[in-house]
RNA sequence: GGGGGCGCGCCGGAGCUGGAGAGCCGGGCCAGACUGUAAAUCUGGUGACUACGUCUGAAUAGGUUCGAUUCCUAUCGCCCCCA
């Protein structure tokens, strides 16, 4: 596994790359479907495939675990042959959740105790048994088990989380380093930055982050709540510090502005619930802006979703079509808003490949980010 | 033709048999939220107005009463039973 960077935007810290994997290669920047219980909700492999052409999907470690279980998919050779899925698969390791369940789990030095929210059954997860299940599961890319803080976070607990976040990094790649892949490729361990919203403590942790030798170095506790600007601030402080050949995971964003801007602060890798969540919701990202689909205004609005992106959804069927389906709780809306705002986050990522190469990439995106911006 | 029952919100249901909530529960409708997925979910609104308040309202028109959605009379409509 190695990553190449073909072309340095000289304008923006943007980037344009390869990372190739044992299951094929990832050209970035990239935006990753999430596929949290081994399906991409609402959406077919085939379509994942060929009309998405994702070039890599997430899995979750915790919902894994719980269901089906890892000893299932042990047997079944691993999620890949399990979901029948052969390009690339990145877990995350069960750290987002000791912020999303946050009211359900009790940490310590050791790990952290979950009572699973389908029966309220005890487990445990620590930085071991992450890397262990994730070895299991053989996803192509797995995530270092962390503590993803909320916001705002205070000073003292945000500190005290780095550092925790830190020892258990180094439990991780040790338990990762003695250990091996089960299915025959290999798999990489990615560090992951946390320290809020705190400058030093950003900082601190990017450094201490940058001292493993890993492939891909990610940033967690963004897009928890806080402001885009803070986001951002934190962002450029931490892509100054973190290796500069190797690519950079911002988890869990975002809106597609967002996407934008944070290529253009050295961003590679992108994850987000998003576009599938807001389809499934009935909002859909356009190329002239943001539509509520289930709004009144577009009842009898016969023009196709949208022309200018490369989707057979939202070229053929009319917005009149998709409000009906939404109104009518038909489950082929949930699908094909599913599959658009999916197609169209890939093409955004696929754009901006583009006008990286171009040298264009910074006035395209400032007078695009607008446009996407927009609600209609 | 005779007897009985029922009519309140956009719709359905509950509730009220003298002290009326512009008001309960669903649904619909109108909007909003959603960022490493406890999410095909959640939140708010849905009589009028001169709008932190005021007014009107229980099929329609009268009546009794300090006070009526509730009791009485008539009319209209719907449902059931008998001929």
């Amino acid at each position: 596994m190695n990553f190449t960077i073909e072309k340095k935007c000289t304008d923006t810290s943007a980037r344009l790359g390869i990372l190739n994997t044992d299951h094929g290669s990832i050209e970035t920047p990239i935006f990753m479907p999430v596929g949290t219980q081994g399906t991409v909700k609402c959406i077919y492999q085939d379509q994942l495939k060929n009309d998405i052409k994702a070039q890599i999907i997430l899995g979750n470690t915790y919902h894994l675990y719980l269901r089906p279980g890892i000893d299932l998919i042990e047997k079944a050779g691993g999620l890949h042959k399990f979901i029948a899925w052969d390009k690339p698969i990145l877990t995350d390791s069960g750290g987002y959740q000791v912020y999303s369940l946050s009211n359900m789990r009790k940490i310590t030095e050791e790990g952290v105790s979950f009572k699973s929210h389908i029966d309220g059954s005890s487990h445990f997860l620590s930085p071991e048994i992450a890397v262990d299940i994730q070895r299991v599961i053989g996803a192509d890319i797995i995530m270092a088990f962390d503590e993803c803080t909320p916001y705002p976070c205070d000073y003292h607990y945000a500190k005290k989380s780095i550092q925790l976040t830190h020892r258990w990094l180094q439990r991780c790649f040790d338990r990762f380093n003695n250990t091996n892949g089960k299915y025959g490729y290999n798999q990489t361990l990615a560090p992951i930055v946390q320290g809020s919203t705190y400058i030093d403590l950003r900082k601190k942790s990017a450094q201490v982050i940058s001292e493993q030798d890993a492939l891909v170095y990610a940033i967690g506790g963004l897009s928890v709540g806080e402001p885009a600007e803070e986001m951002y601030e934190m962002t450029a402080i931490v892509t100054e510090i973190l290796p500069q050949d190797k690519p950079r995971y911002l988890m869990g964003v975002g809106t597609p502005a967002n996407l934008l801007e944070s290529i253009a602060l050295g961003v590679d890798m992108f994850d987000c619930v998003m576009p599938t969540r807001n389809a499934r919701h009935g909002l859909i990202f356009t190329s002239e802006g943001i539509i509520n689909i289930k709004n009144a205004k577009w009842k009898t609005d016969l023009e196709p979703l949208d022309k200018n992106i490369n989707c057979t959804t939202s070229n053929v069927h009319s917005r009149a079509y998709f409000h009906h389906l939404f109104r009518t709780k038909e489950m082929l809306g949930l699908q094909m808003a599913s599959l658009h705002n999916l197609t169209f986050y890939l093409e955004l990522m696929q754009m901006a490949r583009e006008k990286i190469k171009d040298g264009t990439f910074f006035q395209w995106k400032n007078s695009f980010v607008t446009k996407l911006q927009a609600r209609l």
